[in-house]
Formats: C-alpha cells, sequence, structure tokens
DNA sequence: TATGAATGAGAGTTCATTCAT
DNA sequence: GATGAATGAACTCTCATTCAT
C-alpha cells in the first residue's frame, strides 16, 4: 500500500563501492548516500548499523560464491578438473563485478573472523579438494597439501590484484586455462611426473 | 643524554599491531596511547597525523625490506636461485616479526597509492627479475610473466596466511625450498620440460 | 460510513501509555504506531505533530476534569465538604483510568505553561475554594491558604504515586473519607478548635 | 602535568538546569554545552552517555540529601520533631538550591526506577519513621501510615511547586514551623486528642 | 483511510588534534 | 619530553514528518 522498496539495491551497491575503495571504517554513511542518491537515513531501514550492513553483504554473496564454487567442483571428478572450474567460478565473478570481488578479497582479513565457526570459505574448500585429491594419488609426490593451496589460491588471488592494478588487462576468464595448467604443473600427479626432480 | 625519543619505538609498535588488528581508519589514538602506556598527545612528539604516521613506518619498512630483497636477488644469476633468495626474504621477515608482514600485506591496498611513481615494489621487482629470466630463456615456453608472478607472489602471500589464521605452523623458513621448488616446477624451464604437455 | 475514526482512540490510548511510562520526549512515534497495531504516519491523520497530540490529549482530558470538580464542589456549600468531594472526583479518575490520572500529573510540569492564562487548574480552584471558605471563617485560626492547599493537593497527588508504585493497593475511592478528614483536622475550623495548641 | 580540570563543575549546574526546564530526553547535549561555555565532546570526559550523566547527578544529590535528612531525624526522639526537622532538611535544600530540589522531583518519576532495591528514598525514610511513630503511640488514633506519609510528604513537595510556579515568596526554611505543625495536627497524638471527632 | 518507504535535520557521540601545564 | 583536559568538526544513527501508493 505504500511505495515499493526502491534504494536498497543502489545502497548496497555504494556502499561496496566505497568499501572497496576505503576499506569499511574508512567510509562514511554520508559517503554512501551520496553515491546512492539516497537520504542518510534510508540505509538504517535495512540494517542496524554499517558495520552489519557490511557484513550481510558479504556474508550473502560468500554464501553464493560458495555454492557456485561447490556446484562447480562437484561437477568434475579428476583434482585438475576441479582447480580448473574452481578457478573458473572466481574468474567469472571477477569479470562479472569486480567490485564485489575485491570486496570479498577485502573483507576477508575483516570480517571473516565472524563467519560461524563451521562455515567452508573458498580456501578451506580448496585445501579439502586438494586432501581428497591427494589420498586419491593425485597430488605430486612429496607435494604439501597446505604450500599446494597456497599456491592455487594466491595465483588467483594476486592474478586478480594485477588486474585490478593495471598490470594486465583483458578477461580473467580467459585466462582460467593457462593458469590452472601451470597451478597443476606444479602440484599434479602427471605420467612422467616420476622423471622429474 | 640519556633516554631520547623515549616513548617513540613503544607509540610506533603499539600502533601497527592495531593497525594490523583493526585497520588504519579503524584504529583510535587513544587505543594507540594506551596500549603503548603513553599519554593520548605524545604521538604527535613524532607525526603529524595519525594517517601520516601509519605512513611512515609503511615506507620506512618497505624501503627497507626492498633493500634487502634486491640484494638478496642480486647475489644470484640464476632465475631458480633469484626467487628462492626472493622467498627467503619474505619469510625471513615473517619469522622475524609477523606483525610488520601483515602490515605490509594490509597496507598494500591502502598506502600503496601514495608510493612515487618511481618506487619499486615487491610485486613490481618480482615481475621484473621474471621479465629478465624469461629474455635469458629460464621460462618455461609459453609461460606469461604476469601468471608465473602472480603465482609465485601468491603463493608467498597465502602461505602466510595460512600461518596467521593457524593452519599451519612452525616457521616459514623452513618452507623456502619447498614452496620455491613448487613455483620453480610451474614456470621453470628445465631440461626436460619439453617432454611435458 | 461504517467505522469511521477507527483508529484514533487505539492511538491515543498506546500514546498516552507511553507517554506515561516514558515522558513525551523520550517516546518515538514509531513506539506509538507499534503499540496502537497502526502505520507511522497514521496518526499525522489526527493531529499536526506529537507535541501537538500531546497537548490534545491533555488539554480535553483536564477541561473534563475541571468541569467535573467544579460540579462537586459547587454541590456543596460547606468547605469541608467541598474538599471531600474534590478529592472524591481526583480519585474517581486515578480509580477509573491510572494512566490518565498519571498523563495529567506529569504533564503539568510541562505543558501546563501553554495553559490559556485564565485557565483554572486543580491547584487554582483548590485555593479559591480555600480562600473562599477562610473568608467564611471555615478555616482554623492563622492556618496560610497556600500552606492548606498544599497539603490538600499534596496529599491526593502523593497517595496516588503511592498506590501506583505499589505501597497501597486497593481503590483510592475507598479512602476519599479518611484522607479528607486528615486534611480537616489540620486546617479546618471546629468547634472545639479552641481548646487546642 | 596537563591542564586541571576545569569544566566539569559548569557542565553538571548546566545540564541539571535544564533537565529541570526541559526534562532529560528535551534536552540536548549541544545546549548543555552551550550553557556550560564548553565544547560538545567536553562532557563525555564525565560520563558515557548523557543519560549516565543525567542518573549519576541524581544519585549523588540523593545519597547526599538522604544522609543529612537520616541525620536530622536521628537526631530527634519524638515523632512530632522528626518530621519538623525532616521538612527543615528539605527546605534548606529547597532555598539553597532550588533548582537541584526540582531535579530530585523531577527525577523520581524517571530515574528512581534504577535506584538499588535497597535504598531508602525520602518518603520511604518517611514512611519508616511514621511507622515506628505510630508503634510508639505518636500517631493520633486510626491514621493509616500511607495517608499520613502522603499528606506530610505531598505537602512539603507542593509548597515547593507552589514556590516554583510563583505562587508563594520568601524563604521555604520560614515555613517549617507552621507546615510541620499543619500536618502534626492531621496525624499526631495529643492530650487532647481523645476529645476529637 | 491507511500504509510504510523515504526523507533530512538534528540528535548523541567519537576522536584526531591542540595546548596549558 | 610528556601529559591529559579541552576542543569541535565530523561521525553514526534516530526519528518526526512527508507522500507515493
Amino acid at each position: 500500500m505504500a511505495r515499493p522498496v526502491q534504494k536498497r539495491d543502489e545502497i548496497e551497491r555504494a556502499a561496496v563501492e566505497l568499501f572497496v575503495a576505503q576499506g569499511i571504517a574508512g567510509t562514511t554513511t554520508r559517503q554512501i548516500a551520496e553515491r546512492a542518491h539516497a537520504a542518510e537515513g534510508t540505509m538504517y531501514r535495512y540494517c542496524r548499523s554499517k558495520e552489519d550492513f557490511a557484513w550481510e553483504i558479504y556474508f550473502g554473496q560468500l554464501e553464493g560464491l560458495m555454492g557456485r564454487v561447490r556446484l562447480a567442483a562437484g561437477e568434475e571428478t579428476g583434482l585438475e578438473g576441479q582447480l580448473r572450474a574452481m578457478v573458473g567460478v572466481f574468474f567469472a565473478l571477477f569479470d562479472r563485478d569486480v567490485t564485489m570481488y575485491s570486496y570479498l578479497l577485502l573483507a576477508e582479513h575483516t570480517l571473516a573472523q565472524r563467519l560461524p565457526a563451521d562455515f567452508e570459505t573458498p580456501p578451506g574448500l580448496l585445501l579439502r579438494v586438494l586432501a581428497e585429491g591427494k589420498a586419491r594419488g593425485e597430488l605430486a609426490e612429496g607435494v604439501d597439501v597446505h604450500e599446494a593451496g597456497a599456491l592455487v589460491m594466491g595465483a588467483v588471488a594476486r592474478l586478480a590484484t594485477f588486474h585490478i592494478y593495471g598490470r594486465i588487462g583483458g578477461r580473467l576468464s580467459e585466462r582460467v586455462e593457462s593458469l590452472a595448467a601451470l597451478c597443476w604443473r606444479a602440484i599434479g600427479h602427471t605420467a612422467n611426473q616420476e622423471s622429474k626432480r
């Protein structure tokens, strides 16, 4: 009977953009309101505090991302395929919404601590997948799961950073194959693996 | 003449610890003073503003780190050795002072933009070293320099994160060899490289 | 044509209850709306502002009360009877609607100043009645009208307060006789008065 | 070594004056600061919130008052003398500091609820003294303690109100004798008491 | 008539900074 | 050099009020 909700999405988007550029604590509610062409009070219809708002956006997006990553990884049977699929999901998000990707990266240091203890994060899932792959003998001999995980997760995050800071251009999706191959060469068990070292 | 600049170090340390835990904007001068057992006004004998303080610490530490990285890389001639040496410097800092390592990592998103345009950062140096190595034919065929850089830089940063969040323990210095080897298998040119793929 | 001004009463009641519990300034329109099961904007169909609303309720109720007090006092000729009648009216209101009684008491400090200069308030009427009684020789010798008024008005107000805070129970109407007698003993002129002191 | 505390008293006084005139919720921190010739932030060196500030002033003053009332009542042995002494303390406070007296009166409706359960308030003490007097046979026959208490407490409070609103002038201390006598006539047991009624 | 999303002035509070001591 | 009381701009958040539905 009253007017329909109109401003919520704009405010959320404005907030994320500013959070990414200036940090959460460094962003003022006035800046958010201005960028969203809304009044300062309006965002408080959707949250109890700025921190709360930041958290809800983070959690909602992370849940969605994790769902997609799990789905993608689940469709593959081999470790190599799983890694490629996961990288693909991350880079797809990057290409579709750099800002949100950056927000998830940035919020990791601040907000991830508030996640429920049993919530599986991207690094957590990756480490699990690698451990399972190792159990199936798909990891190269002597490779530590955590080092492998750091390598893959780090490569994905860093390549995104390189893109954000303008060191590379184009779509990250186009680099899924080559980056996954790079990683696989480091950690994967292949037929002629034994001849190495 | 005894005890000049007595409180400076305590304040600096307190500040960095809090910056790492809460972000720069999220840390108050009062918190810093309390943790350093100093008065609120004291830090202003050493700087003009909180942001200034954060910047000076960042810049000073980064300069020191870069000096050591350059030195270490300069003592090697081959790319493989250079990479191992650089990883060694990063992990040595981590083992000696996790807080400062974390601060440099965190400040990258905020303060790195204020660096002089010609200042070479860790990723910048790494990419240069990789490019030079590639020119010497030391990179595996078809490997993109930026992807290689993302992989190495990312692996280093992520393994530190894993340590900070308690996924792994021990000293990172003990992992220099294995992590460098992992990276090298992904990107390095070796004799039996041709047989791969 | 059915149900005109449907929500007004509910809103008015909710408002008074909250005003009594939290003060007028301390009560929000949202609280009123919630308690009245109405929308936030609805009360503005009945008034121009919250303060206005508080005032209108106060003035309307006070007018009604004053009418009843005047009527009751007018039916008596002697001072003793007049006082008893007035106390009776106050306590009748208390028993019928504690909330409204409390509201009139509370609003005295805030809203009474906005009353027209010629508006007769309960203490004003009481003092006038006492002064007229004194002129008829019905007040004990040497008794100051204002002190007598303070005693009667104060006793009435305080006994109500005692009830509200749970110090006494039962209906105040049952105490009209005894309290009026108490007061009369203090201030009234009786045959054997001279023997006192 | 830093400058000495200078503003606290001015701020407290300004706050109480405004609280009395406009209520606690109706007074803004900006108004307090202006009236105290202090900055807005200064009051937050002495309290955690405006409500807190109001409470601390209330509690401190009430404690002091109760101490004086108890002392005064304790110096008397008969009920009549005790009542006169208590009225004296109340009126002495009124004459010395009307504002504070008014504040204690006003805050009764709002803040008294936060008092510890075992805290004895003025009405509480009065009722206790009356009950003890009654046990000693000093109360007139058939007089209810609560009605007597309401009469005394109410008379004291109302006379002050009459003064505040300009109905009477002069010092209330000069009325201690006459008001106490009035009250005593209503409730006290005297030799020729039996002849009454 | 009633709703409740939106508003924005202004509230309470924080906090980087200054400066008398 | 060091202190911490004081400052006041700017912050987060509230809430009386408006108005499209």
